[in-house]
DNA sequence: GCTTGTCATGTTATCTCATATCATATATCG
DNA sequence: CGATATATGATATGAGATAACATGACAAGC
């Protein structure tokens, strides 16, 4: 389960859009945006919650909440799963994170700042999510949904498939 | 946790769309058309398997496995959890039931027979599910995908918000 | 009619995900 | 400073899900 093989994603590379990207300037930069956001909204961005942050940027995959507590605990924090599920919970709430329903898992939302409601890609094969924007209120659900006079708060769009650097490895 | 008050939808007519129907002719409808189906596909519809679809359909509501597990113990079936995921399994392979990810909870299949991409409007209220049909390959995910060499096998797409049931008796 | 294989069921054990609760500490404001 | 709110830590337990193995039902082929 630790190392090498066709397992799961440890390779940034394959997530965020699918496509490689700079991975240390990334974090870098998602944390300082983050920073300056709760900053000027008077949120506590307190030290768990900085870090866990920092660990779902790191992976940009979807983390289970005691893969994140694992980490906390390595860098100091408590051990126990609220202190992950508080910080998590903290994160989704202020728009700096999701949960991918499907997984029960979480990951850091790769458009903060912009109010958003997101649709994610997941890789069956490599777990990698990628996050695109929805348009749930048009389309056949919204239509739905005014027909029968439901009120829309929250939409969750998960679609899952196969990402394109799995799809060429398979086919190789 | 059990009867009366503005508690969880016990009435059948909170659900399916959100319009009252007659229920017991639509479970008999709903089970003599699975009968069929499996008849033709060559389907082992067996009695755990029959009872677990009756019992979704008896509700019009998330069920969690366990809620079906106790049923399915209460109607003399084995009382293990493997029991009713393996019978859940069936029905939602088959399309006779489809997972509700944000609940973590079981629900019949509105339109049975037919192949679709179901949609969910979830009631925060009363927990009434109502099934429409999405349409996720157009739209804005569509696209995207299309554009990142995403492969679509399979989509969850869940609005949670208020049924109108719910949104009148706040109102009044 | 017996053997063999397949599929379904039952049971045990265990694993993962999640939250209620209480105690303690840290910050913020009057 | 002292009061109040907010955040963290720890304990315990609840809820969702599956692996692994044993047993039973039934049809196909000899």
């Amino acid at each position: 389960m630790t190392s090498p093989g066709p397992s799961k994603a440890a390779n940034p590379r394959d997530a965020l859009g699918f496509a490689p990207h700079d991975h240390g300037h990334c974090v870098a930069a998602a944390m300082a945006a983050a920073e300056e956001r709760c900053a000027a909204a008077g949120l506590h961005f307190t030290p768990v919650r900085r870090k866990a942050l920092e660990i779902l940027l790191q992976e940009h995959r979807a983390l289970g909440a005691y893969e994140v507590l694992d980490r906390l605990r390595e860098a100091g924090f408590g051990s126990q799963p609220p202190v992950a599920y508080r910080a998590l919970d903290f994160l989704v709430a202020h728009g700096f994170a999701h949960k991918i329903e499907r997984l029960n898992a979480f990951v850091a939302c790769a458009h903060p700042g912009t109010s958003h409601s997101p649709a994610f890609m997941i890789c069956r094969v490599c777990d990698s999510v990628a996050e695109a924007q929805a348009t749930p209120a048009r389309g056949a659900l919204g239509q739905a949904a005014r027909e029968a006079g439901f009120r829309i708060e929250r939409t969750v769009v998960e679609a899952e498939g196969v990402c394109p650097s799995c799809a060429e490895k398979a086919g190789a």
